[in-house]
RNA sequence: GGCGGCGUAGCCAAGUGGUAAGGCAGGGGCCUGCAAAGCCCUGAUACGCGGGUUCGAAUCCCGCCGCCGCCUCCA
């Protein structure tokens, strides 16, 4: 059974097959470096980590492309505003967000373009948009895509030009042709950085960048185009309408891919409604897989709610999974082999479990409750008196798995370093203590160690200590 | 107004025609000197409301109510 991908373009599921057999080519829209990077963009990074951790999981070659926008009128603005040059800012921010990946614990896609750095490439497919009749040249230098050109605009979202003609809040440059024709190259003003083109000095329209980079980086038609669901009008919309116009193959995307977006109470979490929670505050307080839990557990598509309550529910969590590494207890008489047959048998069937759930659009919460599943099922072994050995198959599993969410379940028990000959000998004390039936002596070790930030824990099966997370 | 989508237990959240996964929180129990962890048992006669189709609907159709996103920069 092939992966089904929900394909907006298409609104179905549909199986995934893509161009070339083996390889994904894909593409995300990165952030636009003008400030610091907040919940929102971590989210959507990291769903389309987890997508790209599981196709190759599935044996494929992803080929993954995220961009950064580094020429931006919201960087213009604020460089103005902060009286600095908006390619330092930019640079600042894409550094900034280059240790993002890095904390967050996200693969490094394999090409970063930058705006900036794609200028030719963006030059020669506005020129060709041109030739091709598909835009047009404004006295001063702006160039505009013709919408009506391209009979099938607004395929993705769903929109006839009818509608938007209606729906144009902002009064339409009266030079357009059409109110929905839009920049594909804009006319330098003082003091803005801009490059030569044929049509004087000047810079990229919003739109035109993604298409360039694809185009240059992926090829003329790619597999997977990911995004967050603002971004499917007109971004995305307008990608197609220009790529598709310029190369004359279509689909020039097989399959977009629409995360939901992060929600604070009732509305999205964003700049512009100042109800954001930067990545490095959220880190400052939580461990990255923190976050990544409460990403899996939700459905992509669907929005994510932030809030106190899902942050520690996400917590609890990952908690939960983790003690499923945990090593066996110290004295344990080990478990006769048909119950160690059956625990494999448990693991092999999470493994199926979970490939079945992710194969159906990545249906993270299921393969999610597939993992929670073998996680009782070892504690359950454990509990039963199995040893490290016979743990070992379903843990190796467990922590397989969770890697291909990304996740990181740092196998705890007798922590490495230099404390545990000092922890140990003073459980030994403890334990003579207890035998003794000292209580209050015993239970000053431990509440001192609890301090310490080592939890001790008396199992039917002897005494386990380990670190408090 | 147009387009897209959502409404499932206290909370989060899968399931989209065959009789409600999973996590968190709660209750009871086992284990324990106590604690912690773990394990066992426990929760929606029920899936926003009202109709309809069907042998059968949370799942399909119609209507209504509430909410969100996009239509302007946005992951």
């Amino acid at each position: 059974m092939a992966i089904q991908v929900y394909n907006t373009l298409t609104r179905r599921k549909e199986p995934f097959q893509p161009l070339e057999d083996g390889v994904v080519r894909m593409y995300v829209c990165g952030p636009t470096v003008y400030d610091k990077a907040h919940l929102g963009h971590a989210m959507s990074v990291m769903v389309y980590d987890i997508i790209r951790r599981y196709l190759e999981y599935r044996g494929y070659t992803v080929r993954h492309v995220m961009n950064y926008t580094d020429v931006d009128d919201k960087i213009i603005r604020r460089a103005r505003e902060l009286g600095e040059d908006p390619m330092a800012l930019a640079e600042h921010y894409i550094e900034e967000f280059e240790r993002h990946i890095r904390e967050l614990g996200l693969l490094q896609p394999h090409v970063k373009p930058r705006v900036s750095q794609e200028i030719p490439w963006i030059v020669r497919i506005v020129e060709g948009l041109i030739e091709k009749n598909f835009a047009y040249v404004l006295e001063g230098g702006d160039v505009y895509f013709h919408v009506p050109q391209k009979p099938d605009y607004g395929k993705l979202s769903g929109r006839r030009l009818e509608d938007l003609q209606e729906g144009f809040r902002i009064e339409p440059d009266p030079r357009k042709k059409h109110p929905a024709d839009f920049a594909l190259w804009k006319a330098a003003k003082p003091g803005e950085p801009s490059w030569d083109s044929p049509w004087g000095p000047g810079r990229p329209g919003w739109h035109i960048e993604c298409s360039a980079m694809n185009i240059h980086h992926l090829g003329e038609q790619i597999d997977i185009h990911g995004g967050g669901q603002d971004l499917i009008f007109p971004h995305h919309e307008n990608e197609i309408a220009q790529s598709e116009a310029y190369t004359g193959k279509a689909p020039f995307v097989r399959y977009w891919l629409h995360n939901g977006l992060l929600m604070v109470g009732d509305t999205k979490m964003a700049k512009s409604e100042g109800n954001f929670v930067t990545i490095d505050d959220f880190l400052k307080e939580h461990e990255a897989d923190v976050l990544r839990m409460m990403v899996l557990q939700s459905h992509y598509r669907r929005p994510l709610l932030f809030n106190e309550a899902t942050v520690h529910q996400a917590e609890a969590a990952l908690e939960r999974l983790r003690g499923g590494m945990r090593p066996a207890f110290p004295q344990a008489p080990g478990l006769d082999a048909a119950r160690v047959h059956e625990l494999n048998h448990q693991a092999e069937e999470a493994r199926r479990a979970f490939e079945e759930a992710m194969d159906d659009d990545f249906n993270t919460p299921a393969a999610l409750a597939a993992l929670f599943t073998l996680v009782r099922h070892i504690n359950q072994a454990r509990d039963a008196g199995a040893t490290d050995a016979q743990l070992r198959k379903a843990q190796a599993t467990l922590l397989e798995l969770a890697g291909v969410f990304g996740l990181t379940l740092t196998p705890e028990g007798p922590a490495t370093g230099d404390i545990a000959p000092f922890v140990d000998l003073l459980l030994e004390v403890r334990q003579e203590l207890r035998r003794q039936k000292m209580w209050a002596l015993a239970d000053r070790i431990r509440d001192g160690l609890a301090r310490l930030g080592i939890q001790v824990e008396d199992t039917p099966h002897g005494t386990v200590w380990r670190r408090k997370s």
